[in-house]
DNA sequence: CCGTGTGAAGCTGTTCACAGCT
DNA sequence: AGCTGTGAACAGCTTCACACGG
């Protein structure tokens, strides 16, 4: 099964990631086997939709029977590229950019049959450009770097996602320079709209627009012309 | 106009907090008008759907000119309902939820013509359930109170958004809690997909498969069958 | 007979194009 | 003449329903 990855929508993508989810829960539980409904019952997930997901990168079902979970499991982590360790490069040291790196990442993958993790995310280094920060340390001791490194660090330490968490109004200069330094894919935080070049994907994370959102339904009608 | 919020998309509503802050930015430049073509030109944005979304809620423009900065801002401060401070719980006092507790909520609403600030958010209370964290202080000096206590806040300290920070495993207790004390806007920062009543309001910010979603385009196509 | 994989139908969100107001 | 507001066309995502394989 071959497709082009950057045709499938971000849709579908996502929920490729809640599927293993769900199926790491069924794992703990020891369930085998899951057809497509009783999966969309139990998560509350939509069995077509399931199906028609998969069914994009091959037929991992047998009819009559369902999804082998062990299986599945394993497809989706080959399909969403977490067999492997991805390193992060958090670049902002301010609360947030801080919590981040020292909640070290994330486990994405679960176990091997032999209790080897399969891969997930580890935060390689953090920078800012504020010189009363780089040298300093977090929490759990990671450093500071200096942000003039992100290039030199990328290239030397493997580093494949950036993640900004730098004011709004340096977003700009700092995805300018995740693009220069090769990241393919970097993860927003700030507020404000970046464009990048088509073989780089951003995500934005605008926080200050959820919580707009969460207002915008609790507001009672109040607009006076 | 009358517009039955809960039925306007999340997309719709999410693009209302971003033109909001677009119209922030030309009123720092002094711009007093503006077309939706222009807008959507200096922003990236498209004309048509600034119209549409828009038009959802009154006519605010004026054929022939355009939309005045000014009083668009402000309409869309009163929609978004951010012309009052709405406050925050944050529940569950990890790196992520003591650095968004630290990073004081957020100014939406700008200010006024006299400076006065219109309004935004503001985190009113951190809780957790950790008998070693309750009593103590976050780098700020925002203290760490018990969630026993999360019901009795909100009531009466007139707290109407739940920020969710705790592990995934909680999340379904924590989430039951927030609902029980009355909160009608839930902003889960957890990878667990939480059910909640109809007339609650909550959003994933889900950072494991914004993580993995960007890991499948980075991914080469490795599936092995 | 059961459940997947999939074309077709349905629905929702976006874009077009123009009538109508200033 | 210029630009909004809006019905109609379009595109993309979701759901349905069933043929097919086990």
């Amino acid at each position: 099964m071959v497709v082009d990855r950057q045709s499938v929508s971000e849709f579908t993508a996502g929920r490729l990631s809640i599927y293993l989810r769900c199926l790491g829960v069924l794992e703990n539980e020891s369930t085998r086997h899951i057809s497509s409904h009783d999966l969309a019952e139990r998560f509350e997930l939509n069995s077509s939709q399931i199906r028609k997901d998969l069914a994009t990168f091959g037929e991992f079902g047998v009819r009559g029977v369902g999804y082998e979970v062990a299986a599945l499991k394993r497809h989706l982590i080959a399909i969403l590229g977490l067999d492997q360790i991805r390193r992060l490069a958090v670049v902002g040291a301010g609360h947030l950019g801080q919590a981040l790196a020292d909640s070290g990442g994330f486990r994405s993958g679960g176990l091997r049959p032999g209790g080897i993790p399969t891969g997930g995310f580890a935060v390689a280094a953090l920078f800012d450009n504020d010189p009363a920060k780089i040298g300093t340390r977090t929490r759990t001791g990671m450093p500071v770097r200096d942000v003039e490194e992100l290039g030199e660090a990328v290239r030397g330490e493997s580093i494949e996602i950036g993640v900004v968490t730098v004011p709004a109004s340096a977003a700009e200069e700092v995805v300018r320079r995740c693009v220069q330094a090769g990241l393919k894919a970097l993860l927003n935080f700030t507020s404000a709209r970046v464009n990048v070049p088509s073989d780089v994907r951003i995500k934005h994370v605008d926080l200050a627009t959820h919580l707009e959102t969460l207002s915008f339904y609790i507001a009672a009608s109040a607009e006076r012309h």
